[in-house]
Order: C-alpha cells, then structure tokens, then sequence
DNA sequence: AATTTACATACTGCCCCGTA
DNA sequence: TACGGGGCAGTATGTAAATT
C-alpha cells in the first residue's frame, strides 16, 4: 500500500535528504559494517572492535547458514567451498564494502541514525547486488529472501502434516519419508540445532564433501527417526488443537509449536469445564482477570511494577533477574490463568493495558510539531520517537500517518488526476460509457453517490480518500445538500429560528419537488424557482389547485463532457508539489 | 524457544449535522 | 427533540517476522 511504500521508502534512506547531517565515524562505519557483513554471511576476522562473543555468535550464525547452504546446494557446494576459501573472499567483500561506504561518506550519501532493521537489510539486498556484480559467484544466492523460505518450508510442511494426518495408517516409503524429513529438517532447523550430536555432525559436514556425505547419511537414518515421530506427534496434536483452533494450520510453524506447548493443556482445561474459547475484543471481565493475574504474579515474584513485567527491556539493570523470574514462576502460563484465550494473546494485551505510554489523549499542537520534527530525524523509528515522545510507537505512527496527509492548496496535476479518478470510475459504472463519451449523459447522483473514494485517492496518490471528496463535493461545484448555512438564511428571511426555516424547506421540497433525494440543493431551488414559485403565486391568487409540474431529465442530468471537459488525458501526468504555485484550482 | 516489534485492519467513542 | 449517519482521532486486535 502507499502507505508502506512510503516506509519502505524511509528505511531504505530514500527519504532521508530531509534529515539533518549526521557525523559519521569510524566506529560507525565499523559498526554498520559489521552488522551488514554478519548478515551477509561472512566471517569478520579483521574488525577487532568487536567482543569475542559476539564473534561466536557472529561464527554460529555463519556455521548455521553454511549448514544451510550446504544442505539446498549440495552439488553446487564443492570442494571450493572450504573454510579457508570463503574466508579470503569474505575479507575482499570485506574489503570493498570498506570501500563502498567510504565513497558513499564521500559523495555525502551515508547517513546515520537508521537503526531500521528491516533497512539494514535492505542495505544488505544492495550490498549484495552491487558485489554480485563483481565477484564470481557467490553463495549469497542461497538466501532467497528468508521470508519467502519461510512460506515455502511452511507449505511444505503443511503438506507433510496433511499427508500424514490424512493418512496415518498407510505406510509411507521410505524414500518418500527421507524427502519428508529433509524438508522438514529445512523447516525446524530450531530442533536440529538443539540436538548436540546434530549440531556436531552438522559442523563437521562443512570441513569435506566426502566426510559431509558419509556423515549426512547416518545423521539423517538417526533424523529419519526422530523427525517422523515429532510429526506424528504433530499430527496428534495438530489434530487436537484443531479442535480449538480451526484455522491453525494457517499459522507458522512456530506460533504452531508455542500454542501446542502453553495453550492445548490450558484449551483441554477450559473444555472440561465447558467454557469455550473467546474471540475478538476483551471482555471487562478478562481484563479484570489480566489485572489480577498480574497483580498475583508480581506479588509472587516481589516485582514492584506490570511495566516490568511487560516491558522488561525498558529496565537495563534489572532486566536479567526480572527475566529470571519471569521464566522460573511461568509468567506467560500465569498471566493467562482463567483466561480462554492463547497465552499470547493474552500477553499482547497485557502489553497494551499496562503501557504507560498508551492513553495519553490527544496530541497537541507542539506534540504534532515535535512529531513531525522527530520524524524527519529518525524516519519511521517509532520506538526511537516513543523514547523521546513519552508516546506508545503505535500511536505515534497513526497519528502520524494521520497528519502526514499533505496539506495546503490542490495543485492543478492532483486536480487532474482526481478528475480522472471520478471520471475513470463514472465511465465503468456505465455500459458503453467509454465509446460515446461527448453526448454521454450522467446522473447528478452518479458523480457524487457512493464514490470509492478510497482508490480515487490512490489515483491522486498526494491526496487522502477525506481531503478528495471534499475537493470534489465542495470544490468541484458537487452541491452537498449539508452545506446550508440556516442561520445566514434565517436572517434573511427575518424573525424565525433556523431550525423552523429548515423544517419548512424540507417540507417544501419534499411536498413539491418530485424525486427531491436525488437532486443537488441547487436544483432543488431552481426548480423550486421556476415552477413550484409560479403554482403556488398562481394558487394563491386564483385559491385554484394546479398539478404539480413536470421536469425534464436535463434537470437531473448533465452531459458527461461537460462535466470532465477539463481532464487533460496525459496519464502521466504526476504530481508534485513542484506546481503548487498553481493556485488557480482553489 | 522466548520475547519483542511491525504492521494491517477492525473497532470505539465523540462530535456535528441532517432529518423526521 | 431524538435519532442516526458520516467523519475523525485514537485504541485494540491478530498475526507475521525479527531479535535475543
């Protein structure tokens, strides 16, 4: 969505021109640096700021991807793939993306203070792109966007599960079984990474291709065992917690696990005391239970305050004993004591009920400034904008995409593409509408009913779907039947309250105009005007009834052409501010 | 494995205004 | 005068993904 696109557009630093100049320094560069290059799967061996165990994790997380990769591409990953050789071309990665950033400092382009996650990975994306074109094949193909693994290990294994529930008792070849694992193995590498004799054999897979096929063979015999007893325990439980949760299947493997682990006990539970499961919003009762239930558990484990509880992070120097307790006293399990809900979902809440930056009312001008400011600092890091607003991240992003609408005067290119917008959408309502489009007739309630205004605004992209109805009800001489002003009125017409006027003017339209719903107010007076006035002057001299009047239908229509004359057919036509000087469409 | 963050979307309460 | 619809500002929920 443009929304998204928008932030997409911030995290990857497009936006970031507008952002005061950062200093960068060496440290940085060595800490962007190594963050890219860790991700990117290379070892860092010449960056000596960092701890030594940080480079362990840095080395584990590169032996688990080197797994990884040694396992999707066990042909691809010959003899050149040893330690040493990946070594050497990391250290010229290394060296280039050294080069890269310091040119990148140089032309001015690098900018601090983009702790997106999700930004540095796009860096990384780059990064890879840019030495993928010079250097000869690298293995960093085999990261194919972890999300999309992720789906596919997660349909796979679905499959797997669906196979297997559906047919338990028939037996399964072997080999079929073997594929099964493997992609099973792929999918919950969590599991084969806890198993030490795994993990060891795993690690020594990578030092030959020889040792590593001899030793992949028994691993996955012993893994053929294991795994296919986990998934007939998943089967099992898959189709237990089915009961309580239809759409299971549709989540991730992991959320998958974690509700199998904390909640089926707990839905078992609340089944044999015949309550059933909720759904949708919090009832005051489960909150109060929420409240109780953390209140219990800080009594219990002498913790003085919920944010503690829900926002451990926030509290660096307790933040290990906190955690401590939390996991010995079973906070998640706790917390959701007499509640029929999943754990987590139960804790979701607890974090919103019990953030002291939730709640705060509303903003006020200088917040909306400071907000406004802070974003053109830090872009869409709410969390850094939370800490310094005392504001929850999440309503700091509504609010701002809120206020991020743009304002001021239309230019004549979004005028434009909103007169597309409508006309687009007019012409597809109607039959044959695009062929005859000069001597087209359209009914007035056509161009101002039922709109979607919401991919209108999509088409005037500078626009909110709010700010282009009201441009065109106000501003494009769409009468909006609201937008009487009865006390002007009453003052006209002398001594009687506005709301006695208005009730007469309803009365008058609705006993003499015909089809009044679908007139603007406008036509409604002419038409009032033209022919009710003359009756009722007529009837009044001559106390003689009259029928009431005809119309025509040119009274209730328009001519399609005249309505969009003006629409320059140039669809590329695209915005920007650039023209704003361009006044003369207010 | 546990925890946290990010994001999309649904929902709520309030206000204004038209209508009967 | 009461009711109800639409808009707005803010909140809640559900879930996927990332991080620790």
């Amino acid at each position: 969505m443009g929304k998204s696109k928008e932030e997409k557009k911030w995290k990857s630093g497009v936006c970031l021109e507008s952002a005061p100049a950062c200093t960068v320094t060496y440290e940085n560069l060595h800490k962007d640096k190594l963050q890219t290059s860790t991700e990117k799967d290379t070892s860092i061996t010449d960056f000596s700021l960092e701890s030594s165990s940080v480079k362990r994790k840095k080395k584990k997380k590169k032996e688990k991807r080197n797994r990884l990769l040694e396992q999707e591409t066990v042909s691809a990953c010959s003899t050149e793939h040893t330690e040493s050789l990946r070594n050497d071309k990391e250290k010229k990665r290394k060296r280039k993306f050294i080069e890269e950033e310091l040119r990148q400092v140089e032309d001015g382009n690098l900018r601090t203070e983009e702790p997106k996650r999700k930004k540095k990975k796009r860096e990384k994306n780059v990064h890879v792109n840019e030495t993928e074109e010079t250097q000869i094949s690298e293995p960093s193909e085999d990261v194919p966007t972890k999300k999309k693994k992720k789906k596919k290990k997660l349909k796979e294994w679905k499959e797997n599960i669906a196979v297997k529930t559906e047919e338990v008792s028939l037996t399964i070849g072997l080999e079929t079984q073997r594929n099964e694992k493997r992609k099973k193995k792929n999918i919950s590498k969590d599991n084969s990474r806890d198993h030490p004799s795994t993990q060891h054999k795993q690690t020594e897979s990578v030092s030959t291709p020889e040792e590593a096929q001899t030793s992949r063979g028994d691993k996955e015999a012993n893994q053929d065992v294991q795994t296919r007893e986990a998934l007939e325990i998943d089967a099992k439980l898959l189709s237990e917690i089915k009961e309580f949760m239809p759409n299971i299947e549709s989540k991730e493997v992991m959320s998958i696990r974690k509700i199998i682990k904390y909640d089926l006990p707990r839905f078992k539970e609340f089944k044999n005391q015949g309550i059933s499961l909720n759904h949708g919003r919090f009832t005051a009762q489960e909150n109060e239970r929420l409240k109780k239930n953390v209140k219990d558990f800080m009594a219990l484990t002498a913790i003085d305050s919920p944010i503690k509880l829900f926002f451990t992070c926030r509290f660096k120097q307790e933040q290990e004993n906190i955690k401590k307790l939390k996991w010995l006293h079973k906070f998640f399990e706790r917390i959701a004591e007499g509640i029929p809900r999943s754990c987590y979902y139960v804790y979701a809440r607890g974090r919103k009920m019990f953030d002291e930056q939730n709640y705060r009312g509303e903003f006020s001008k200088e917040e909306l400034h400071t907000l406004n400011k802070l974003h053109n600092l830090h872009g869409n890091n709410w969390k850094k904008i939370s800490e310094l607003t005392g504001r929850s991240a999440i309503s700091l992003e509504k609010r701002y995409k809120q206020i991020a609408d743009k304002e001021g005067p239309w230019s004549n290119k979004e005028v434009q593409r909103l007169l597309r917008g409508v006309r687009d959408y007019v012409v597809s309502q109607i039959p044959g509408a695009a062929e005859s489009n000069s001597s087209l007739r359209v009914m007035k309630e056509t161009l101002y009913k039922r709109l979607p205004w919401q991919k209108i605004a999509m088409k005037v992209k500078t626009r909110s779907w709010t700010q282009c109805r009201e441009k065109w009800m106000y501003e494009m001489d769409v009468d909006d039947p609201a937008c009487v002003n009865w006390e002007d009125l009453t003052a006209l017409i002398g001594d009687v309250p506005p709301a006695y006027l208005q009730r007469k003017w309803h009365k008058l339209k609705v006993c003499n105009v015909p089809d009044w719903q679908r007139k603007c107010f406008a036509d409604i007076v002419d038409f009032l005007y033209e022919k009710v006035l003359p009756e009722l002057e007529k009837k009044l001299l001559s106390l003689k009834g009259l029928d009431e009047t005809q119309h025509t239908t040119d009274d209730e229509s328009y001519l399609f052409s005249d309505i969009f004359k003006d629409v320059n057919e140039d669809e590329d036509v695209d915005d920007d501010d650039s023209d704003n000087k361009n006044k003369e469409s207010q």
